[in-house]
DNA sequence: TCGTCGATGGAACAACAGTTCCGATCATAC
DNA sequence: GTATGATCGGAACTGTTGTTCCATCGACGA
């Protein structure tokens, strides 16, 4: 799209109320197609003049321009889909992805048992238990997600990893009122068995996160939530898994609802004291 | 289609030089969206008379409510998902965070240009660049996810990362022919976007994950892949940016196929000699 | 053949929208 | 604290566009 890579290029040199008019245009290419200049102003907050520079120092010759712009993008996109099939050689493969992973999230999320689930979200939320996280190596990435997102909302939510050695120690020293996430797809690590086994064998409370209820894990668990992980490359896809851990942690904040607002407070005036996050 | 419709209606009762003006109507209407009444009465072989009176006999309240019916519709036609599927919000949580999630995928896949991602792989798949990877910290997960992935496909990807000193020592030591893929999403990290503008200094090659392209990172990147991340917890969803990888690391493996298939096997016979993997 | 009526497009008009200019405001630096 | 510069929005201006009116053309009937 011409405009939004234009927009892109001299994102750094726009001022404040030009950033805003930009913003909109992202947001909203139909308000710049079909509306007015008046139109863009009063919807970003500020003045036809701005919206007119902005065309401008995009490359645009006016305003009119811009639009005449957008307009052919939006025309070019709401083809019959059968001309922009030709377009770029690598649409298959974008267009094969998005189905995969569709059927990822859909099958995953709506696989999900209502009950199950808010079973598993009271224990992650109950703060009197500690929080393991176990996951195989080809799920590390998403488990970390998991931890650090959970951890953000509550305390002692520790992923159990490392090499061998280290890995028996945090199990051995597993209490009762413990509770255990355990990732892993088929393929199983044998060590993430072996932990998963022991853990039930200390005797805490243990939710599943796996392909299938025939999995080794689901053997040994209390819940078991089945995530659909169909990958288009030569690895499977936690696109599902991720998306789970979304609802988990979004269930978990909702449990915990005060005391989560009170610790996001805190770490955000941090942040703020600091300057280590930025709008732009 | 409201006009389409009324045309329908009223196609008995219309004058000949109506009637062309129809037809284009119908099979233009990116014309009367866009357009104005010359352009309708040029395409059509008619007059600007004639063009207002089709539209007041379809019962609009001159040309511009015939206009502004048609934009509406294909207003409508172009979001096939994004505003749609967001207004039977509030049902239950699970359906909720499915439509988010599915709207996660969908927006950051299809607004992939197939031209960008296409060069952003063959930089990722070219083994004589190192691949460094610097993530905002709330992404930590789905970026060390997509680091593992790609360290099982070649060599030499590293995580830029660690506390202040390491990185920018790290970054420091880059090299004008390394590639740099930097994810970082809306409150975006001080030192994500200090790194980004010092890699850029140096000169290496830069995509950028992010949010908008209004972003930071955009500026100092070569190529900008956009993400939706819409979140039904506390945080932001980083579904749709997993997905992106997963497409980014699928189109390296296919590059790389031969080679791959060699590494891949290698590990194979690794975790087979030990018995590290198990089917069940 | 002439007259009447509907159809049609060109031209005038009025409203609107894009552009430009300028004064006010804010931030910054000295 | 003052001065300078950038930034911004309101208002005047000008071009464009939708609308309306009217002269012309053609068909049909007397």
């Amino acid at each position: 799209m011409e405009a939004a890579d234009r927009i892109g290029q001299a994102s750094a040199s726009l001022t404040p109320a030009e950033r805003r008019v930009a913003e909109v245009v992202l947001e909203h290419p139909q308000l710049v197609a079909f509306g007015t200049v008046a139109d863009l102003a009063e919807q970003s907050g500020s003045g036809a003049a701005t919206v007119v520079r902005l065309a401008t120092k995009l490359g645009f010759d006016g305003f009119t321009a811009l639009q005449a712009s957008v307009q052919h993008d939006l025309a070019r996109q709401l083809r019959p889909a059968a001309e922009r099939i030709r377009e770029p050689a690598a649409t298959d493969a974008i267009a094969n992805h998005l189905s995969l992973e569709l059927d990822n999230v859909r099958a995953t999320l709506s696989s999900l048992d209502g009950g199950a689930l808010s079973d598993v979200v009271s224990h992650l939320a109950d703060v009197g238990r500690r929080v393991f996280v176990l996951s195989g190596d080809a799920s590390q990435g998403v488990a970390a997600q998991l931890v650090a997102d959970l951890s953000a909302l509550r305390d002692r939510v520790l992923r159990i990893g490392g090499n061998d050695v280290a890995v028996r120690r945090q199990v051995a020293l597993l209490e009762p009122a413990d509770v255990v996430l355990m990732l892993d797809l088929r393929r199983y690590d044998r060590w993430v068995i072996d932990a998963a086994r022991e853990a039930r064998r200390v005797g805490v409370w243990a939710v599943a996160v796996t392909d299938s209820l025939l999995s080794p894990l689901a053997a040994v668990a209390d819940r078991t939530l089945v995530v659909a992980a169909a990958g288009g490359g030569p690895f499977d896809s936690h696109v599902g898994t991720l998306a789970l851990f979304n609802l988990l942690v979004a269930g978990v904040a909702d449990r915990l609802r005060t005391a989560v607002t009170d610790r996001l407070d805190r770490a955000e005036a941090a942040w703020q004291g600091s300057g280590s996050l930025s709008d732009r």
